[in-house]
DNA sequence: ATATTGAACGATCTGTTGATTGTTCAGGCC
DNA sequence: GGCCTGAACAATCAACAGATCGTTCAATAT
């Protein structure tokens, strides 16, 4: 079955990436793991790039999945989701960064040569947070008059914590108290007005 | 006088560093220019790139400069001055981009070498940002208790219009609309908490 | 003595060559 | 006839040599 081979494919492709890199694996020695020839690779993934778009899209997903769960937890307001949202976001960059650098390369790589899979990635995050903020609107809790543009406002506004590039100098810690701040700042602005 | 000259130095590297770009300009050039022997420039610079670097601090208090007359210029509101800074900001840099790609490409070589410098031009605006919460909580405007910690907070979240590396791919009008959206996100969340 | 030079030095850049590698495809295999 | 191979091809990379350039400093000029 096909797909069983794309997935053995990117199994292989995913020790080797992340193990020795993507730019040290060979499309020779990814075969060999598979026990097929290079040609072969061809039937299944349009190049050794698309391979690599897919592990850092299944990462994605995995993330985007994970913060999906912020949505379902019980007993939370909608500022405590969009915190837990956002710090949950930053700390698993940060992490996928201090373990396998490996990874934040390959992202960056693509990021570069295919400027259309970022903004998936992106957008997956943003239905996240633009479910936030529904859920805080039907609670009362937040007023904002569009979701998804507020959303990707408020991407815009934590851009700083999302790229690696721009945040590899901070600690942890300094970046958790200016993210901290920046949260305060936005949550302030999405409370209701209240009357006089 | 040694000032005399350092001028001197600093007029001719400008105008050879915008024009052919700081890789391709020589010591050699710079010297013959000033019609001195290229060892003699580090009498006055300890080297090329400190050269560069105060050029580039130039450009930055002149942009600094520029934004403190926002403090000054009468009649206007805290929220309106900070949306003027915003974007008086956002557009000084995207026109430095637009005109000359080179003075960026220094700024930027610059910010990696030497990590100081960066935060050096971050304080000078941050201080103009302080002073306009300041303003706006004298007004009774704003309600901010630190107008130095939420400066460096705007600063975090205004990060995407600050970095032409990051803004190359959009345009102008596309950044001044996501611009908008995140400065009313903050000014929002600056207004003082009205009571019910 | 101080100011300046320019040759000398090491680091970096450039251009070139040979090897490596991603990709294709004509041919064999089932 | 569809599946797969591996040689062929072009693009990219690595390594090396030679040149260039930033920087220093002993020697010279003022």
């Amino acid at each position: 079955m096909s797909d069983e081979v794309c997935e053995r494919i990117i199994e292989a492709a995913e020790e080797r990436f992340t193990h020795y890199g993507y730019g040290k694996t060979t499309m020779a020695e990814l075969a060999r793991d598979c026990d097929m020839s290079s040609g072969n690779l061809y039937r299944f993934f349009p190049s050794k790039l698309d391979i690599a778009e897919e592990i850092c899209r299944r990462a994605s997903i995995q993330t985007a999945d994970a913060l999906t769960a912020i949505l379902d937890s019980p007993g939370m307001s909608a500022a405590e989701r969009l915190k837990e949202f956002l710090f949950q976001d930053l700390r698993t960059t940060f992490h996928a960064l201090e373990k396998n650098h490996r990874i934040v390369e390959m992202a960056q790589l693509i990021t570069a040569e295919r400027p259309e899979f970022h903004n998936e990635g992106l957008k997956r995050e943003r239905d996240v947070l633009s479910g936030i903020l529904s859920m805080g609107r039907e609670a009362g809790e937040f007023e904002v008059a569009d979701p998804d543009f507020t959303a990707e406002m408020i991407q815009a506004a934590t851009l700083k914590f999302s790229y690696p590039q721009l945040f590899s100098r901070l600690s942890l810690e300094k970046l958790e108290l200016e993210l901290d701040g920046v949260y305060q700042l936005i949550v302030r602005g999405l409370a209701p007005a209240k009357v006089a």
